[in-house]
DNA sequence: AGCACGCCGACT
DNA sequence: GTCGGCGTGCTC
């Protein structure tokens, strides 16, 4: 009799492990099948992932306990043998199940709920205007009164054209009945309409000569003989803004293409790379899937298959696309390796960089890490001499550093300015406006929108199911909870003494505000959230800055990356030291690598480009280093501090996170953990920090609090840390607490 | 986490 | 006598 183990979705990390069950006769599955079985002692039907088969070996007595797979999902396995090695792998250095890691590698969407398969191609209900624009305005005005939603969805659609259902309602805070009724009155017309269109713009291939310089031909050259063989762990392309590390990579890809190879390319953000997307894929035409969030379950299915049925040798995308099913797997690119968007949030809790160095081990692959201000651990591994460190230390057309100004918020405030904008900011700004430059605006803050307090009696608004203030989106009207989604219109007067509401610290908003005062006239393009969200795309902003050629750019962290306009030649931080107030070992990395790009993106044009940063500590040494671009010093000071810290990377970091709806059980519980991992890890040099609340100590109603420790993080400890969670899990006094186990999380 | 099994109190 | 409270332990 065949038997095959099986990883069980029903399964949490306390209790998985590969089950054994019957294969029927008339079943055929193999590794890498998606199947579903009968767990548990209801036998509800859940589903799995073969892992492995086997004939049976035991006693009658034991294949009489086993159960049968129940159906086979796939007519031929979607996963195999190397996916599985790969998932336990996860599964062990992740703290995760077997199922959660391998179902990470299947694009969304494949997966059944409850026996029944999701819509494939989802629609969407978009809703557009029945009537011209102008004539919407009028009946928007006549209507007013009597029905502010409608009026309030006619002069948005009459702004924005076609808006999908759920956008409108977010943004008018109109109900589907209020554009039910303006259906009825022949105003509006609603369509279904698949959810996304294919984002790719088919471009004309280049296949033209890509010349190198001497610098990048050496550093390309280096990498070579990393591809064809010998190896280190991995390359870091250590390259400032503007020394053109795209066309390393192009090279790169080139080769492996030519030695029949296929590449991954992973970006951190596809919505804020358009450019370096858009060059691959001219590049490289039909020989590049980009996978994206924005494609349709459907859509990003068939990515998918094009990429694994070998059609297609290039995959460019974000986190999860280092899973993407190349057929021989010869180099993959992270570009923009310092970034967080790589380290996933949820289980499973992967960083797409390790996952990246398990694939190319295995597949005899080469691993590039490139960045303009390289992560703390990438560096240190490269110093170390784990990676190799390939570097790229002049701009390409050579142009002299931005002139660097520093403006001290402090002093501008003693002045008098209590604005956002500090004076040699506004001159500079005058004198681009005069010249005809454009300059862009950053301001350096998480979230995009501000918060609002009683000006009387200092009333904040918080969310009752989460421990956060409720932020303003003055897009909506709303005031809204960025954790769990709850939202509730702006009140008119102060709730508890009906005084006047003010906006309390610096939102995208206010800042536009300010400047369209000291600016009258001045046409300003305003990039965060709110309006990205409504005119649906970064790069329909983008190109009416640029071609239209509006002299200030304002926005949030979105406008630091990808920007390379030849106009541009001021650049201002505002609130240059904000994230560096914020507990965590990271912050100096963060906030440097911020400002560093930022500078860095200046002055790329034919024109001299300054920077202006603002800050109300001007001393402070990660703003000096950044501000000069030193990521060398900058290092050094950093691997400095962390070596005392205990920090990473001189050891790793591993945290326990325990959520549930009673805080003092939860504490409770957290205090237990603490005290067995003591137990544990007494006599070594291993330390041990918590409970403490975590960064956000309470998410829809349920409190969370953290367990860190800085140790090496080897089988021992990882042993420690998984056998820990399953008794946690196992003990009863822990009942209502549940706890999950993270490596070097980013919070 | 589910979910059944089991051993105690209220109710037809 | 039986329905259902939730404490306990297992999941091929």
């Amino acid at each position: 009799m065949l038997i095959a183990k099986v990883a069980v979705a029903a399964a949490t990390v306390a209790i998985d492990r590969p089950y054994d069950y019957a294969v029927p006769d008339n079943l055929s599955v193999a590794v890498g099948s998606r199947v579903t079985v009968p767990f548990g002692r209801g036998n509800r039907r859940c589903e799995g992932v073969v892992l492995a088969l086997g004939e049976d070996d035991g006693t009658k007595a034991r294949r009489a306990q086993l159960k049968n797979i129940d159906v086979s999902l796939d007519k031929s396995p979607v996963l195999d043998a190397d996916n599985v090695r790969l998932a336990v792998w996860i599964s062990d250095r992740f703290f995760c199940t077997v199922y959660e890691a391998l179902r990470a590698m299947l694009p969304a969407g494949m997966w059944f709920k409850d026996g029944v398969q999701r819509a494939r191609d989802k629609t969407v209900k978009t809703v557009m205007l029945a009537i011209p624009a102008e004539e919407a305005v009028s009946l928007a005005a006549r209507v007013r009164a009597r029905s502010p939603k409608q009026a309030d969805v006619l002069e948005t659609l009459a702004r924005t054209g076609e808006v999908s259902q759920a956008e409108l309602t977010y943004f008018t805070g109109a109900s589907g009945v209020t554009i039910k009724t303006l259906e009825k009155r022949g105003a509006v017309r609603t369509v279904e309409r698949e959810t996304f269109r294919r984002p790719q713009t088919r471009v004309t291939p280049q296949n033209g000569e890509l010349t190198l310089n001497d610098e990048q031909t050496r550093a390309y050259e280096r990498l070579t003989r990393l591809l064809h063989g010998e190896r280190a762990e991995a390359a870091l392309l250590y390259g400032v803004t503007g020394s053109g590390k795209t066309s390393v990579y192009i090279k790169l890809i080139q080769d492996a293409l030519d030695m029949g190879k296929s590449a991954v390319v992973l970006v951190p953000e596809i919505a804020l790379t358009p450019q370096l997307v858009g060059i691959f894929a001219s590049r490289f035409g039909d020989n590049v899937a980009v996978l994206h969030s924005a494609l349709s379950v459907g859509e990003r299915y068939d990515e998918w298959k094009r990429i694994r049925s070998g059609a297609v040798r290039v995959a460019v995308g974000t986190r999860s696309a280092v899973f993407a099913p190349v057929r021989d797997l010869g180099l993959i690119i992270l570009d923009e390796e310092q970034e967080h968007t790589y380290k996933s949030e949820n289980a499973p809790r992967y960083h797409a960089r390790e996952v990246a160095k398990f694939r190319c081990v295995h597949a005899g692959a080469m691993l590039v890490l490139g960045s303009a201000t390289p992560s703390i651990e990438s560096m240190y591994a490269a110093r170390s001499g784990k990676y190799e460190l390939v570097r790229l230390d002049t701009r390409y057309n050579e142009k002299s550093n931005p002139g660097v100004i520093i403006a001290d918020m402090k002093r501008e405030l003693r002045g008098g300015n209590g604005g956002s904008i500090s004076e040699e900011l506004e001159r500079e700004l005058h004198l681009n406006i005069e010249r005809g430059e454009q300059s862009i605006l950053f301001i350096n803050r998480r979230g995009t929108s501000s918060l609002i307090a009683c000006g009387e009696c200092g009333h904040t608004f918080g969310c009752e199911r989460c421990s956060v203030s409720l932020t303003y989106h003055s897009a909506n009207g709303r005031l809204m909870c960025h954790y769990c989604g709850f939202s509730m219109p702006r009140p008119d007067s102060c709730p508890e003494c009906g005084g006047k509401l003010r906006d309390v610290g610096t939102g995208t908003q206010r800042v536009e505000v300010e400047l369209k005062a000291k600016f009258p006239g001045v046409k300003i393009v305003r990039m965060d959230a709110d309006t990205v969200s409504l005119a649906h795309s970064h790069e329909k902003l983008l190109s009416s800055f640029r071609d239209g050629k509006a002299p200030i750019l304002l926005g949030t962290q979105m406008v630091a990356k990808g920007l390379d306009f030849e106009n541009v030649t001021l650049v201002g931080v505002l609130l240059a030291d904000m994230s560096l107030y914020v507990n965590d070992y990271r912050a100096n990395e963060r906030t440097f690598s911020l400002i560093a790009q930022v500078v860095g993106r200046c002055g790329r044009g034919v024109k001299p480009g300054r920077a202006v940063i603002q800050t109300y500590t001007p001393e402070n040494e990660v703003i000096q280093l950044a501000s000069r671009q030193d990521y060398d010093a900058f290092y050094e000071r950093e691997i400095t501090l962390r070596a005392v810290a205990n920090a990473p990377p001189t050891r790793d970091l591993l945290t326990l996170t325990a959520s549930g709806l009673d805080e003092t059980a939860v504490l409770a519980a957290c205090v237990r953990l603490r005290a067995t991992l003591d137990g544990y890890f007494k006599g070594t040099d291993t330390r041990i920090l918590g409970p403490a609340p975590a960064a956000v100590a309470k998410i829809n109603n349920r409190f969370r609090y953290r367990v860190s420790l800085m140790c090496e993080n080897n089988r021992r400890a990882r042993d420690i840390i998984s056998h820990t969670v399953r008794e946690f899990a196992k003990d009863a006094k822990n009942r209502g607490v549940s706890a999950f186990a993270d490596v070097d999380p980013f919070e």
